[in-house]
DNA sequence: TGAATAAGCATGAACATTCATTCTTTTAAA
DNA sequence: TTTAAAAGAATGAATGTTCATGCTTATTCA
């Protein structure tokens, strides 16, 4: 009795599966480099050296060093998107969406700091490429149905959809950014607290 | 009738005007360049390229590349401290209090926006020397007292004073990067309305 | 007062180092 | 045995920093 070699799944070669197992070391060792010291502040031989990996190597597989950082933002984004987008259902009502919209944000950036602190620097934005930029906007669809719904429901006089959505953001991230350089801890109780205030932000949206 | 010459403020010689212009000049490039393109993304002989001076120039009076940028830290610091004490009075109560906070820091956001950009730019960045880092303190003293004092007003499981004020100032900043990265569009309406959904982020804490 | 000299500053080409990228050699899978 | 991948030394461009030179300002002295 011979097995049924599958059709769309072929086996990976120990070459496959060795080269994908350095592709996944190089991105981490570029994804802790670039959080902490930035892309210019980035020396690829030492992305290569964290990697495990000769300098050669990671030529290989990108074919310059800004193919690379896009690599890794695009990995960070999707990552973050399919934390976003998890057990979140846009037709629900405002208040339990943002909730879960929280949970989810909270969750990601408590399992992945460097990845969330990544995406939070600065001076991303002239090399990444166009389709790097485009995920943005898919990245933050639940909160911005949120900010756009509260808006729309309140007076006509309300802030905009966008400039809600960029405080509630950046709250956030002012919040994590304080506990990282030893301002305050953040512990599941702030999380909790602070949650009850941006609820507040876009509930004062809808009752003026 | 001659004029008495002043005693403690001795004229300063062509040489010494001179000099004293050169440096502005260097800085305000430093400022410029840094601010779009990061410390590691800036060269020194692009910066004195700006400012129209030599490159040997910039070493007469900063020792090294990271002495610059301490250099123009400690200048947009300093401004940005100049403009959130101005006509503070910390005995007030903290609605006026947090009013003059807030059109102070709008002040200096739309009159310095590189400055801002920059000092947003500098998160926890290893080249920054102790004294650089010491500063940090002092410029929030006003929003800190405000955050310190609606916090002990309230229920006494309130979110801490310095939670509070990370989330303020990230919700400016994030509204701020919204504006330059053109997302949404900043004006005194805006502001206005951002002014008070912060003000209710404070209020809370004092009426749970 | 004004020419002559000294002192110090600014310059930018040159130097040394760092770093992205290439390429030859070595290693290992097929 | 063939072929492809990995390694890391080599390469060349970029960049922080220095330094010999020319120039400007200040001072001296006729």
């Amino acid at each position: 009795m011979t097995s049924v070699p599958p059709i769309d799944k072929p086996i990976p070669s120990r070459r496959e599966s060795a080269a994908q197992d350095k592709i996944t070391r190089i991105l981490n060792a570029a994804l802790e480099l670039f959080a902490e010291r930035g892309f210019h502040g980035t020396a690829v031989p030492e992305v290569a050296k964290r990697a495990g990996v000769g300098a050669g190597t990671i030529y290989r597989y990108f074919e310059h060093k800004e193919d690379l950082v896009n690599a890794v933002f695009r990995s960070s984004k999707s990552k973050l998107k399919s934390y976003l987008l998890e057990s979140v259902n846009l037709e629900s009502d405002i208040k339990p969406l943002f909730h879960q919209f929280w949970q989810n944000l909270v969750k990601f950036a408590l399992e992945n700091p460097i990845d969330f602190r990544f995406l939070e620097l600065q001076d991303h934005i002239p090399y990444l490429d166009t389709e790097s930029k485009n995920t943005e906007l898919e990245v933050l669809a639940p909160i911005w149905v949120i900010c756009m719904r509260s808006q729309r429901q309140g007076a006509s006089d309300n802030l905009s959809a966008e400039a809600l959505m960029a405080m509630i953001w950046g709250a956030f991230v002012g919040l994590m950014k304080a506990h990282v350089l030893g301002y305050t801890t953040v512990n599941e109780d702030t999380l909790k607290k602070a949650e009850e205030i941006c609820w507040q932000m876009i509930n004062s949206q809808v009752h003026q």
